[in-house]
DNA sequence: TGAATATTGACAACTAGTTTCCAGTAAAGG
DNA sequence: CCTTTACTGGAAACTAGTTGTCAATATTCA
């Protein structure tokens, strides 16, 4: 699907897109998935952060869970408590800072979709080699780690 | 950084996760990257469209290309005339329907990114092993194929 | 203790994409 | 031909995230 000289920087060219790709199919598909929840990608991820938490989370912390800003999570946060996923409970270490755990309807239907998510994978693995998903998932961890280092900014409004 | 039991379906939610992280972080460089030319990731992909395509696309075109709907490659083909990087040109074969040729300014920024990308990707692969990301690239594709298949549907509004 | 500093929620404006609708244009089939 | 269907740009409303500002609350530390 792309150029032939296969040189390393070019394969990590085409592993960048290839992750540009995967993600948006993923993001379709898991919002598919869960639809039927009133749940979408990123709503299942906030519900998650708590979940896995295993305890009531302050906005900032459920931010840092999901890998996202403050602001952004606070935003599906609202939608959330308004939709009975979330209650706030009140925070004895911040009195403006309200705590958030879920609710009945939140833990059953994090549940349902764990429940999908899960039938999901199974179905999807069927072709796939588990020693390729081992090293597969190495490699991106490797690129992510190389990718906190810092951009050489040549191109830079100089 | 995620469970220990190594089923393959576990192994294929890490990776997804995985991918979530890896995107995130390469569209943040790839702002970073081409800042100073006046780009964005979004905005240098609209430009790469034209560029490897060589030769003027229409708007539903370049979307095609870039993997989006034609109303979002429509936003950033009119912010990018504005800013120069583009030029219409009428269209033989459709009359409300111009073609977008890439300008002297546009060429010569699409280049300049070009420089910044590889050598940031050979700065990046120093660490990485060829044979893991040919395998990596494999496997995403792979997964990607997979992907294609329908999604049980069991949790939909029955 | 009290002053500087960091954290927090609310709000606004922005990027980047989506879906939906409209009206004009092109293409295909009878 | 001319009617139906498909394609196109424009605009609006939406999802999901960002940055930035403000005022209130916590924390740190001299």
């Amino acid at each position: 699907m792309t150029s032939h000289p296969q040189s390393k920087a070019t394969l990590l060219t085409d592993l960048m897109l290839a992750v540009f790709r995967v993600n948006g199919r993923l993001l379709e598909k898991g919002d598919q998935l869960v639809e039927g929840l009133n749940l979408t990608s990123a709503r299942w991820q906030a519900l998650g952060a708590v979940a896995l938490a295993e305890k009531s989370l302050s906005a900032p912390q459920i931010a840092e869970a999901m890998g996202i800003t403050r602001q952004g999570a606070q935003k599906q946060l609202n939608k959330l408590e308004q939709d009975g996923f979330f209650a706030q409970a009140p925070n004895p270490r911040h009195l403006r800072s309200p705590v958030y755990a879920l609710t009945e309807l939140g833990e059953r239907t994090f549940a349902k979709a764990m429940v999908l998510e899960t039938a999901w994978a199974k179905s999807l693995v069927a072709d796939l080699a588990l020693q390729d998903l081992k090293s597969a998932l190495q490699t991106l961890n490797a690129v992510h780690e190389v990718l906190n280092a810092p951009v050489p900014i040549k191109g830079a409004k100089s």
